[in-house]
DNA sequence: CATGAATGAGATTTCATTCAT
DNA sequence: GATGAATGAAATCTCATTCAT
């Protein structure tokens, strides 16, 4: 088993919560609920979380650094000499794939940072931000490589790219196929390259 | 003076609406702060409307409505002869206006679109379904004219369009000319075309 | 017509009180139900009466003089020989009619008398004591006459009969014949009687 | 102690919600009020009982097991060969007694019943259908042994019978000695014994 | 005669949170 | 580590009532 009892309880008191978040924002998510997902009775929450504040605060956090992660290690994975446009489609495959795949980790985060006034009282923005501060640096190269005009604002690019993926996360969960047709739309759309793995 | 008194009630609830419902998504808003909002009693709420549902429809039908209106007008003012890039240039400019203009009644279709269960219960789907398929549209006379990639599938591409620009609202409003630079940005993104009205 | 305009307003207006106040209760029962049962506005009833407690008092008055006049003329059309068996028994059948008949006018009486402290902060009890100082006459006749054991308080056999017959109004309306039945079946258990009129 | 602190909270909600539902009537009782007389905040009577229709239906539960228990137990202290006559004697003398004692555990089945459409809704008619055929059983009996007219409908006289014994129930509780006459009216009158333990 | 518009109090219910055990 | 019991505030909604028109 992974960890004490309690870091298992506290996983998945953490899935419950994204599933619950996600599917209903912050303040349509009650704490209740969440604990009946969990297998826990009410009061137990507060053994392990604070507040509901904080409860968001780390499931943000999580679902922030799961996506970020698998960014990483998609470019990670690509050869040393891959080119700016191979970079950003990789980058759009995993964030997309982060976003839709299982447990709602994921989805959590896009359905609730744009909504939750909550978000910025909790402190985890930080968090996002340096999320959007890596796919500016995405869309920097893109731009120089050709694959993006280079007269645009690069932030308001990347408001606009990362705006147009966020957008395909829905209270249903997509099967890999789709997300993949998502993702390789987004990248014939924004670099305008022939498209790969197309049926 | 415009209508009834009832009418001009009716009126300010509808702004308020709009603007918690932005602000604070569906289940985050209060009634009460509605009614503050307006100038009214809370019960008094209940003479104009009959349930919190209630109210959301209408504030999301009239909230499209507007922006179907904005963007239809724009659209009819060009030239017959107007070319398809155009069209969708003007089409997407007015609809960030729309988003971005007059007391969040365009704000609130969008923040609350995405995230409420409610809305289908509501049944105010059909509203917004309408209009997507305008949007449909414009995108399928783009791919025509060669603005947009021919082999992109057309209606994820319009949620990629519509979700990008979706995304560029905030819980502060912007100035006419950040709108502006939102919808050059856009335009130059999705059509490669050289941007107009730029500093 | 029978009287003025406002005069028949407001026997739509009894007709639907009475109707829910026997169906409902007291506390159970809205003025506005009572208003669209009418045809009304809310606002309306009060040119008509001045509080839920005042329409409760008419509902009730209207309904014992009801009750009162059917047993009464039921009892002026014997023949001025008539038995103090036959005279209880005329009554037992006059009465058990005026519940169980038509538009609930009856009815209201029986369901609210008992159940509403309201009804003595209102004042109608003094029209209900005096049916029921009615009843114990017809009591004493019977057991004068040997009809109904001369032992027995009157005033609690009194309570005990016509509480009998209250409890057969029920929610639903019952047709004629069996109301016929129950009449006989009281007049058979209190007064010993041989059924007539059974088929 | 009895039972558990839960188990105790719990009687004293019942307790007090009994007296009010038989003051007061379904519709007008507040919860507010059961929460004040037993010591609760509002919000807490939701620990116990998930609904206002719950709480309802608990107390009638309650309240036709405690008659029910009572009037068997006085049955079961008869001699096994007591006659028709004499076991209905003590089964309306039991039923009475509980009727009119025990903190209105009693009562508020009585004034209930017949008033709520909410029972029905609250699936607790069940119960009283139950004891309701124990009751025409005790009639039928009485019919075979000459206490009661053969030719009568048993199930409408037993809705006469227990009909009058629960008019006799109102606002105030009486004293022991006055439902005891009470018991023996209606013995005499129903089955036309010479009076016992009469004064 | 009747309506339209609003009020203020009160209803039931749900919530995040606490704390003794 | 977790539960059981309670709190107090806030939520949506309904009510009887008022009064200008």
């Amino acid at each position: 088993m992974t960890g004490t009892k309690a870091a298992r309880t506290r996983l998945r008191i953490l899935d419950a919560a994204a599933s619950e978040f996600a599917a209903q924002g912050y303040a349509g998510t009650s704490l209740r609920r969440i604990a009946e997902e969990s297998g826990l009775q009410l009061g137990s929450l507060y053994f392990h979380f604070t507040s509901k504040d904080a409860l968001l605060s780390e499931v943000v956090r999580e679902a922030v650094a799961f996506a970020e992660e698998r960014v990483s290690s998609a470019l990670d994975d690509l050869p040393a000499a891959a080119s700016a446009r191979t970079r950003f489609s990789a980058a759009v495959r995993a964030h997309l794939r982060a976003l839709h795949e299982s447990s709602d980790r994921g989805a959590a985060v896009v359905r609730i940072i744009d909504l939750s006034p909550e978000l910025t009282a909790v402190g985890a923005h930080q968090h996002v931000r340096d999320y959007a501060r890596f796919w500016t640096g995405l869309v920097i190269e893109a731009q120089a490589a050709g694959g993006i005009p280079g007269q645009l604002d690069p932030v308001i690019t990347r408001d606009l790219v990362v705006g147009a993926m966020h957008a395909t996360v829905g209270r249903r969960q997509l099967p890999p196929d789709q997300v993949a047709r998502l993702a390789e739309t987004v990248i014939g759309l924004v670099l305008r390259q022939p498209l790969t793995n197309w049926p």
